[in-house]
DNA sequence: CATTTTAGTAAACGGTGTTTACTTTATACA
DNA sequence: TGTATAAAGTAAACACCGTTTACTAAAATG
């Protein structure tokens, strides 16, 4: 059965050599200007070739977000768990970095967030951890009353779609600000959201 | 002069007869569905001719843009002045109709805010004057001391970045909702809005 | 009436996502 | 070891796309 391991290996290196072309010319050139040619190019196959790897581009790029979510899973389950922080500062913490991750891959983070404004798109598995994350960040942050499912819904949708907003129209005019300025526009934002969600800190 | 008034007009009549067919084009189909060639079907000219008309696909879309913006303003100019409510009020108002508008014509909507996240993109006129009125509607929510320019501008970018963050994710799901869901939905967006800008009601 | 400007077009260029039909390669079995 | 079979990969095509070059027909001008 060795052969068939190998070649299953083999199969599965392939396909993740295409996912990193693709990752990498999402990043380098944006989503718009990456064509399955190109990254059949990339990886020296022949276009058709990623046909049997995927079902087609949509589907690819789905992966590529999703690895995405995976690895921002994977860093976030390096950090020290930062228990010294009060809800609201760790929601706080979390929707930095979520601006700060979106300004420091603005090719990919416009990648992803266009893919999931996209009707068709359903979160993965990776997105769907870090979607309960923040459900659970934010629920720590209301008052009990507050904690029912339908309640703590509607505060993550409100966080994650107007966060994704945000971000996004914070990269259109990153380039022209000092980092005084961007630094100004950011904490006004984790200000607004915080007083959005309605929650105040303890101290 | 007459003979080149009439060239003029009939020139003019056919731009606006593009811009009419782009726009039925982008409401029917969605933006990412309409090419230049089906513009060119629907007037039935050459697609070379859309060209003499307008610089490329993108100058095209973006008057399709502005045009809906001159439509926005000049239903609101047609408005009762609503003077009995307070500036608070008027805001959720006005957040309020950017909602309905979204879900009133969702394809319109996503190709209007998916130019206006784009980078190279910049208001026109209609458009700016749209901003300028809401900047004006935040500043009278806000308290004489928060009323610097600087202030005014971290809210208006706020208020609109996140809006169409969130009416983005409401089209969405929006299928799936019932009316009272999503008014519910809705209720909660705008509180958060009013609440994020730390503004109070008075009475 | 001839000339020049204008408006419009056919056809092409270089690209796109995707599929059909084929070839090469390598495994499995006799 | 030689042959049948399955797997992997590809060339070429299809039907589109945005845009441009080079041309034609029509209309206004002198």
């Amino acid at each position: 059965m060795s052969i068939q391991e190998r070649k299953q290996r083999e199969k599965e290196a392939l396909r993740n050599k295409i996912l990193q072309a693709a990752s990498e010319l999402v990043s380098a050139e944006g989503h718009e200007n990456v064509s399955i040619r190109k990254i059949a190019r990339a990886v020296e196959y022949s276009p058709r070739t990623i046909y049997l790897y995927f079902r087609d581009k949509e589907h690819l790029l789905q992966e590529v977000v999703e690895a995405g979510f995976e690895r921002t899973l994977s860093l976030r389950s390096k950090e020290p768990a930062q228990e010294n922080l009060t809800p609201v500062q760790l929601l706080r913490t979390r929707l930095a970095a979520h601006v700060h991750n979106a300004l420091a891959h603005p090719n990919f983070y416009r990648a992803v967030v266009t893919l999931i404004f996209e009707k068709e798109y359903t979160p993965g598995p990776a997105q769907q951890a870090i979607i309960d994350q923040t459900r659970t960040d934010i629920a720590r942050c209301l008052p009990p009353e507050r904690r029912g499912a339908e309640e703590i819904d509607n505060a993550a949708r409100l966080v994650f779609s107007t966060a994704r907003g945000f971000a996004l129209s914070l990269l259109k005019i990153n380039d022209s600000l000092t980092d005084r300025k961007r630094q100004q526009i950011i904490d006004h934002f984790l200000d607004f959201m915080i007083h959005g969600l309605q929650v105040q800190e303890e101290q």
